[in-house]
DNA sequence: CGGTGTTTCTACCGCATGGTAGAAAATCTG
DNA sequence: CAGATTTTCTACCATGCGGTAGAAACACCG
């Protein structure tokens, strides 16, 4: 008995080549999908089609299609962490911050179709969401601020948390702009600001 | 023949009383599941249910669903506009765009319901949008922080535009926080916000 | 009370959705 | 080449969607 012993479970060991090719290429055409089309307007069907396979073989490598779709915000979500950490880590005190402003925004002028699909995730409420343990974006931004201020870059009355919240917020808007309108210059944006929190929360 | 000569093409006179009252009745409902649920889960029959009437009620009263919907959304614009205005209104220079950032906070804080609506109708592109002569949000603004320069309160060197993208960011960032965590002080929060557009964009 | 126009209902239609069953290709392995 | 395993396909299904038809309540006006 036991019908099923071929298929071992899943998440065994090797993933084979055309597996490794096909997820690729399902969140690639989706994430393309999600940009053109937003999330609502993404479905198996459509999915399926751009890559050149029915709906059954999508659901071949991915177990529904709430997953392609997630596997698709992860992969976005990482691609922009990594450039952006690594911005980040490379210097300190109020540069850390100006670094993650300005990465930030370069990625995803370089990257629209990332763009739309972290914008459409957050603005739906899929419980898309990273690991919730991993600490929120806000709370990210705002350990950058403490230690700009630490560092005596910042002033010591400078609300960390809510620092971090105008300045998230303020990069949204940037990248959203340059999103609807491609001749706006979002580099520029984000030198002014930088600039303007510099001159806000410098000490003097 | 004309076999629909009664029922005189829409749009005639006097608009009934329970008409308007199922009108309203029909637009609150729809606002508070857009909030609840999203714009994608409010469904006609979840609003029909809503209100205790079946789908074709409601088809009665709007020719479609997007009317409905359509109709909430700009019930809540308009809500905010009126309040948003008349502050903006009373005041001049750096003021008036004080005025702006802390009415609009402080509207979207009593009225949580039509944040969500705003929120979830500017994230869907239905093109359920005002008329599209009218000034976008960011060159009202925009207009607000030229004010402000030519009072002498703002520097001169200040670019409207940008400055619009940016406070609209911080504004929207502020309103979301609030939405996502109760225990945020949005009016803390605007104050600060205004204080930070003082310390950089004041003429010194 | 009768008639007229309004508001609402039940029952349906066509369509797109996410997902499944089972068989057919394609591919790898010996 | 033969057998097993992978990948993919063609139907299909149930569900929820927005919307419509036509008849029943309902309200008002003489």
């Amino acid at each position: 008995m036991t019908p099923d012993a071929t298929r071992r479970d899943r998440a065994d060991r090797p993933l084979t080549l055309t597996e490794q090719a096909r997820r690729a290429q399902l969140i690639r055409v989706t994430t393309d999908l999600v940009a053109r089309h937003g999330y609502a307007g993404t479905s198996l069907a459509r999915i399926a089609e751009a890559a050149g396979l029915s709906k059954a073989a999508v659901l071949y490598h991915f177990p529904s299609k709430d997953a392609v779709v997630r596997a698709a915000y992860a992969a976005a979500i990482e691609a922009l962490v990594a450039e952006v950490g690594a911005a980040v880590e490379a210097a300190s005190g109020a540069d850390a911050l100006a670094a993650y402003v300005r990465s930030l925004v370069a990625h995803l002028r370089a990257h629209p179709e990332h763009a739309r699909m972290i914008v459409e995730a957050i603005a739906e409420e899929t419980g898309v969401t990273d690991r919730p343990d991993a600490p929120s974006r806000r709370q990210s931004v705002a350990a950058l601020v403490e230690a700009a201020r630490s560092t005596g870059d910042y002033r010591p009355d400078v609300d960390p948390d809510l620092a971090a919240v105008l300045v998230n917020g303020a990069v949204d808007a940037i990248v959203a702009e340059q999103l609807a309108r491609p001749d706006f210059d979002s580099g520029r944006a984000a030198d002014e600001l930088v600039e303007l929190l510099d001159r806000s929360y410098r000490r003097r």
